[in-house]
DNA sequence: CGTGGGGTTGACGCTCCTCAAGAGGCGTGG
DNA sequence: CCACGCCTCTTGAGGAGCGTCAACCCCACG
């Protein structure tokens, strides 16, 4: 069994000193991926940390941005609100994630931290410029977009098709899965790790009411697809038995 | 090892001779849209046309992709099928859209058109290669995928909680603004467009059945949000009426 | 004139939502 | 120390919305 184990890494929000990017845990996931030397320290010299606690709005729909970054640690959330009050969670924010939209003004989702986090953020201006000058950025900044668009189109396939049973063990196999590459775990058959959503987020994200996930969480454990060992931690015996209840076996394997 | 070679297709559809770029009325909003004239020489050394049938599947989910390219006139669909069968569509490909991933070998989803459709097409490697030297076609891409994935997101609060009525208006709003457009209309309160789904695609499109949506359609269209003056035409009195239908009041405004 | 594809409409039932009550954990303050 | 409030989660009862199954219409086309 693999044991996956976030680090939290502070107490009081706000600016925080920077470390060097050579240290930096997503160094070979993030939008700095691809630079080389030279580019990173260009990076390096317009950066900066923040850190949210969780609850904490980062972004409101509509405001201004005055920075875009990447989540070091912890987790984030955007979601659409409409008038009425109904909330749909369209993204989840996990470690090497990039936040933020180059090349518009306001943000048009509220953007908030669901677990402590920490991101290291660059001024939208000069990142822009830079994205400009250094090709390696826009060239890694596309192949991410191109990879949350893939990830957005299967939550629609989540969203429009599947049944409440279904959507729970789909949004269980991808945190579960990246997890797992945080851990740089490899063909293993259990996980366990640390569920960064209440009922109410879980909800969102999936198009249900927090009463259907209690329900189909709890349905799901007395069936012995998962087990819940402790508050927020969730452990999977066999997660090839998970992705059969999420209605997408045989996958496994993109990215 | 026994090859089975598709059917021929049917009619003649396949390779056309291409115009030229200047008069391409997808010129200003394709992935061409920022090149100069020097990068427009490049692009059209490497393009061809090719028209597709309406029906016709353009590329399997799972299929190498050899070429990517734009819609020209017609309208494509993406969608994505579960091993029951249960469908979701994913994308809808309109005029001056762009299909097809650089950076990735085959495709994640059928591409298929519902109406007759024309694309203006470039085989895969040397568009790729042609990315890396002229910026302008790369910074576009970001951009169109953006906007990709911002319709993608908006797309899922549809999906996962707006009302099968809500879904419907939601989708007209969208194919009356897209219409309006190409059309280069500009502040009227009604529209006319050609639907270019069938009550089957619509289905796909936003998560319902065929028979919700052939309900739903009928009870707007009794409720004097909209009009059927033929057979796939749809006309709508009052636009705001129908956005607010939507769920999305005061929005009319963003590309 | 028959056939097949797209569309409409009705009857019925299941899934999931709504409303509601209550349990358990945790910090605060008396 | 326990009482209290607040938050998250669980569980139940009842109902609504949409899916399922089925019949039927319209029209194009061979």
């Amino acid at each position: 069994m693999t044991q996956i184990n976030p680090a939290p890494l502070m107490k009081t929000p706000g600016a925080m000193p920077a470390p060097d990017c050579s240290s930096c845990p997503i160094r070979h996931r993030a939008v700095c991926a691809k630079c080389e030397t030279d580019e990173l320290h260009l990076l390096e010299g317009i950066k900066y940390y923040r850190s949210f606690e969780a609850g904490q709005t980062v972004i409101f729909s509509g405001d201004q941005m005055e920075f875009v970054g990447s989540v070091i640690s912890g987790v984030a959330t955007l979601t659409q609100t409409m008038e009425d009050g109904r909330r749909q969670m369209v993204g989840l924010l996990l470690p090497s994630d990039f936040v933020g939209r180059p090349g518009r003004a306001g943000s048009a989702y509220d953007v908030t931290a669901t677990t402590d986090m920490v991101m290291c953020c660059f001024r939208k201006k000069p990142f822009e410029d830079l994205m400009h000058t250094t090709p390696h950025v826009a060239q890694r900044l596309l192949e991410m977009t191109l990879d949350e668009l893939d990830a957005a189109r299967e939550w629609m396939l989540v969203l429009g098709r599947k049944t409440a049973r279904e959507k729970i063990a789909s949004l269980l196999s991808i945190v579960a899965r990246r997890s797992m590459v945080a851990g740089s775990q490899t063909a293993v058959e259990s996980v366990s790790f640390d569920m960064p959503l209440t009922r109410e987020a879980m909800a969102d994200y999936l198009g249900l009411t927090l009463e259907t996930v209690s329900r189909q969480v709890s349905a799901l454990k007395k069936d012995g697809v998962i087990e819940l060992p402790g508050k927020r931690r969730i452990a999977v015996p066999d997660i090839a038995r998970l992705m059969e209840e999420a209605g997408d076996d045989s996958d496994g394997g993109f990215l």
